[in-house]
DNA sequence: ATAAATTTTGTAAGCGATTACGAAAGTGCT
DNA sequence: AGCACTTTCGTAATCGCTTACAAAATTTAT
C-alpha cells in the first residue's frame, strides 16, 4: 500500500518546462507572467492535480488559516451553526483559505496566529470582543456590530415579511414564538412592524418565549392553547421552534394549515416537512464573509452588510377560514 | 501594534550556549542528550515561551494533525460529541499533538493527510469505513468495533447498574426510553438484563423511542402515560431523553422523584437540574483515545477498550412509595 | 540596425524545523 | 600513555514554497 507521491511545486515546473518561480507566480495570481506559458502551467496543475503544500507556503510566510471563534458554546449545538460554518469553510477554500476553529485562551485571545478570523454567535455585548478586534484588526462579525466589519442575514425584514404573508392570508390572530438575544429581538420588531403598518393589533399574549429550541416552544405552545389563547397563524423566530410549535398544535388535534398556519425562519435542510418559512442563503452569507474577510486583511475601511433573505411559500400556510 | 518576533529554536539554541540540532533532540524527547545540557536548553525554552512551529517541523516530515472524521451529519448537534471533541483536542494537545475536523471527499477518503484519525460516530457497519481503515492503519473508533482500535463506555454496564438503582428502591414498573443505533441497543441490553438478574418481568410495552432527543421523549411518553401506561420508574438512555421525559412527567402534574423517578445516562453539565444518572468520564475516554491512537502510529495489533462509567445517585430517584 | 526600455523568466537565498553524519569529549582497559 | 568504545554534540543538507534580484528575451525608440 504505497504512500503514492504527491507532486511538488518543482514537477509542475518541470512538466511545463519552465522554472519554480514561474510556476509559484502563476499559483498566486502575480503580475508578470505570459498568458502563454500562465496556460501551460495551469494545464500541468491541473493534468497533475497539484496542490500546494500549506505547510511550506507558511513557512515561507503565508498563512492559509482563518480562524473561527466561537463565542457562547451552547451555539455550536445547532444545525444553522453548522451549515454556516460548512459553508464558510468552502467559500474559503476557494480563495486558498483553510477554516479552523481557534479555540480561545482564558484572556480571551486567540489560541494560535490566523490570517484572519471570524466571530460567530459574539451578538449582544461581549467586553472581550472590542479588545480583541483591536488587536486583530482583520475580523469579521456575523452579527451586527457597527464600527467592525460585519454581516448579517436580514432578520427584520424577513420577519416583516413572513408576518405580512400571514397577514395578507386573512390572519389576524397570528402569535409568535421569539426568543431572547440580539437575534430574536430584530425577528419580533419585523414581526411587530408589521402587525403595525397593516393595522392589526399587537397582542402581547400573543408572543411567547421558545428559546431557539423544539421542546420549549412545544410546551409554552400547547400550555397557552391549552388555557384558551388562540390563534389561527404563528410565525416562530427559528425552524427548530416552528417544529416544536407543530408538533403541539399536532397533539392538540389542531390541523396545518386548516386550523392554524405556521411560518419558520432560516429553512433549514432536512426539516421532514414542507415548511413555510424565511429562508437565509447561508453560502450567500459565507460568501459575503468572505468577501469582506478580505477587504479587512487589506486594511479597508469597516462596513457592515446584510444579506437579503426571502420568504418561502410551502405547505404549512393557507388562507384563514 | 507591532507584532512581537516569536522565538525560533535558534534564539533557544544561542541563549542555552548549543546548536539548533541539540535543541531539536530535546524536545523530541530523543536520547543522547547530557541530562545537564537537557535541563539548560528547557529552562531557556520555559523562558523564552518558545513553541515549535507546526508549519516547519510539517515541512521536515513531522505532522502534528490528528484528524477527527465525523460520520452521521447529525452528530454533531449534540453536547456529548462537543464535550468530547473538546476533550479529545485537550488530550492531544498534551501529547503535542493538534487536533482537526477532516471533511470527507465524496470517496469517503480524508480530504487532507494525518499522522493519525480518530473516527467519531461511525456506531454500525459504515461500508467506507472498512477501505478507511485498511488504508489508514493509524484509527481509532470511538465505538465498538472489533478487528481496529475502539474505545468506548462501558454502555451495558451502565445500563445494567442504572436499572438495578431502580430496582434496589422498590421499583418493579421500569420504563425505559432507547433509540435506534448500537449505543442504544446496547444499553437497552444493560436495562434487560438487569430486570431479568432480577426477576423482574420484562414488559414491553413500557419501552420507547425517543430517538436521543428531548421532544421525541418528550411526546412518546407524555402519550404513554396518557393512555394508561404506568410506571414509578423510568431509565433514559441519555440524559436528554431524561429531560424530555421529566418535562412531560411535570406537565402530567407527576413529581419526580415522588411519583416517578428518574436515571439518565451521560452526565452532561449544565442540565438545570440534579439528575441521577451514568457518568461518563469523558475525559477518560478521551485520554485512552490518544493512547491507543499512540499505539497505533506505531503499529501495535488493535485492541479495544472499555471505560468505565459510574452511577451518580442525585435528586430524581427516591424509594418507591 | 542599435540602444534603451520593458516584459518575462530563471536562480538562489531564505523560512524553521529534523536528522544523518561525523567530530569531540569522556571512559575503561591494557 | 595509548587505544578502542561510547556518549554527547555540532554541522549542514533537506523538506516545498516564495520572492528579491539578475539575466534573458522582446518590444520600442532613435
Amino acid at each position: 500500500m504505497e504512500q503514492r507521491r504527491v507532486p511538488t511545486i518543482s514537477d509542475v515546473a518541470r512538466l511545463a518546462g519552465v522554472s519554480t518561480g514561474t510556476v509559484s507566480r502563476v499559483l498566486n495570481r502575480r503580475s508578470g507572467v505570459h498568458p502563454e506559458t500562465r496556460e501551460r502551467v495551469l494545464a500541468v496543475v491541473e493534468r497533475l492535480g497539484y496542490v500546494p503544500m500549506a505547510a511550506a507556503r507558511e513557512l515561507s510566510g503565508h498563512t492559509d488559516k482563518v480562524g473561527v471563534l466561537v463565542s457562547p458554546r451552547v451555539w455550536k449545538y445547532s444545525p444553522y451553526f453548522i451549515l454556516l460554518f460548512e459553508s464558510l469553510s468552502d467559500s474559503l477554500w476557494n480563495e486558498n483559505f483553510k477554516l479552523e476553529e481557534i479555540p480561545l485562551s482564558p484572556s480571551g485571545q486567540p489560541m494560535y496566529p490566523a490570517e484572519g478570523y471570524i466571530v460567530l454567535g459574539a451578538h449582544d455585548h461581549d467586553p472581550r470582543l472590542e479588545q480583541m478586534v483591536r488587536q486583530h484588526p482583520s475580523t469579521v462579525l456575523v452579527g451586527v456590530q457597527p464600527g467592525m466589519f460585519w454581516v448579517a442575514p436580514d432578520d427584520p425584514g424577513g420577519a416583516y415579511r413572513a408576518t405580512e404573508h400571514l397577514i395578507k392570508l386573512g390572519h389576524r390572530e397570528i402569535a409568535h414564538l421569539s426568543a431572547a438575544g440580539q437575534v430574536g429581538r430584530e425577528r419580533f420588531e419585523g414581526y411587530r412592524q408589521a402587525l403595525e403598518d397593516y393595522r392589526v393589533p399587537y397582542r402581547p399574549e400573543l408572543v411567547f418565549d421558545g428559546a431557539f429550541s423544539t421542546l420549549p416552544a412545544y410546551r409554552v405552545v400547547r400550555r397557552a392553547w391549552e388555557q384558551g389563547v388562540r390563534f389561527s397563524g404563528l410565525f416562530a423566530a427559528s425552524d427548530e421552534m416552528a417544529l416544536g410549535a407543530m408538533a403541539a398544535l399536532e397533539d392538540l388535534n389542531l390541523r396545518i394549515p386548516q386550523d392554524v398556519s405556521v411560518v419558520g425562519f432560516d429553512d433549514l435542510p432536512d426539516l421532514g416537512r414542507p415548511l413555510t418559512t424565511v429562508r437565509q442563503e447561508i453560502p450567500e452569507i459565507a460568501h459575503t464573509v468572505v468577501r469582506l474577510l478580505k477587504e479587512a486583511i487589506s486594511r479597508a475601511p469597516p462596513r457592515g452588510v446584510r444579506v437579503p433573505v426571502q420568504l418561502v411559500v410551502r405547505d404549512t400556510t393557507a388562507r384563514k377560514r
